[in-house]
DNA sequence: GACTGTGAATCTATTCACAGCG
DNA sequence: CGCTGTGAATAGATTCACAGTC
């Protein structure tokens, strides 16, 4: 199984840091600092600075011997690599408790993402509009992803109906799935799948916990 | 750094597959079917049977050859090595649209876990009950989680609060911090932090298609 | 001197190959 | 057979050691 190392040319565990070190940099650029080194980083994120080194080796930026790198060059690249320097068009399915949450959230437009429909199967959401995202009947689905550019779907339906939901959206040529239900999604190989399963964090959390008594 | 690759015995790999393999037997155990094969569980949860039959090793499980595991024992270990069986208590901090998200989440009991209050900043939000959890000011923090008996704490306050609160957690005598912040923390050694950066979910899914055109 | 950049070594996780058992 | 269980092999990620550069 797996096969999922590698994204492009970058380590997967690589492409997991990248967030980190964007959130960083952003506000570094933010204070006006244009160089900052590995080392600095390594502190600030609670990683060994040759781990840093080598990140930025794999995302092609070069530093500067007994400077550092550059904040701004680091800033873009690293928007580069995740495309969060432009604005792409999603969907959210299910307007429960955490669909509600995630059209709350502001923080996508930091992360190049647009929340442009959401649809749930309750008629009495329909019509609504949620911190600028309209809502639409299930029913509408399909007609509205005909009129959108939307290449990603956020998953908060519930459980039962995620595999339903999730292939509707394949069909419709949803490139992206980003699976909030915790359920397995079983999709054409073409569609991109990624789970975000809350019970994995406090899993560990538990096991860490219990682990020290 | 590091240094995060065993929890007790239990590579952290294999923790983290604890909640897909709880889910599925849970499951199985509700259908009333007694024994599964590792290659079943593999073929449900995209896993190669060998690793399922490795991870079962690990806490101890022990199969039948021919006929497979059996999944109330399954059920039970899972349970056990994650402390699930029993419910603890957890307190929540920052009532915002994800705290609020996540009081009105209905699966935590069944992950052993009971948010017994909430705490805010905003005055307005004190004396509210969210799904049967009281919500009290932030003022009270302190002399509240000193009457209550909560190891555990879901922060979920604004970034630049974040490392404030989770100080004066650690001070009251919080052992684990399950951090949606996004921000690092930099706590005493003996609290034990739990990063879940919905950020890095995005950015794997980001970069998985920026990838493929 | 203070950094970066990188091959080599180590450590971890996954997968293979096959022995053992009912 | 049809399964489990496990040592050996492979693949991947991190860390070490040190050469190179300003």
């Amino acid at each position: 199984m797996a096969y999922g190392y590698k994204i492009g040319s970058l380590p997967l565990t690589t492409v997991q840091r990248l967030p980190s070190y964007l959130r960083v940099v952003r506000e570094m650029r933010r204070l006006g600092r244009e160089v900052v080194s590995s080392a600095r980083l390594g502190e600030l994120l609670g990683l060994e600075a040759v781990q840093v080194r080598k990140d930025f080796g794999f995302i092609g930026i070069t530093g500067m011997p007994k400077m550092g790198y550059q904040v701004e060059e680091l800033v873009l690249a690293i928007e580069h690599c995740l495309n969060w320097n432009q604005v792409r068009d999603a969907v959210l399915v299910g307007v429960g408790h955490l669909g509600m949450a995630l059209l709350g959230y502001e923080g996508f437009r930091a992360h190049g993402l647009d929340i442009c429909a959401a649809f749930d199967i309750d008629p009495s959401l329909a019509g609504l509009v949620v911190n600028g995202t309209p809502v639409w009947h299930m029913d509408q689905l399909e007609s509205e992803l005909r009129r959108l550019d939307a290449r990603m779907a956020i998953l908060t339906v519930s459980p039962d109906a995620a595999q339903d939901v999730a292939l509707r959206l394949a069909r419709a040529g949803i490139e992206g799935i980003w699976n909030f239900t915790g359920c397995p999604l079983d999709l054409p190989p073409d569609v991109i799948v990624q789970d975000q399963d809350i019970a994995i964090g406090l899993a560990v959390l538990s096991a860490k916990l219990s682990s020290r008594t």
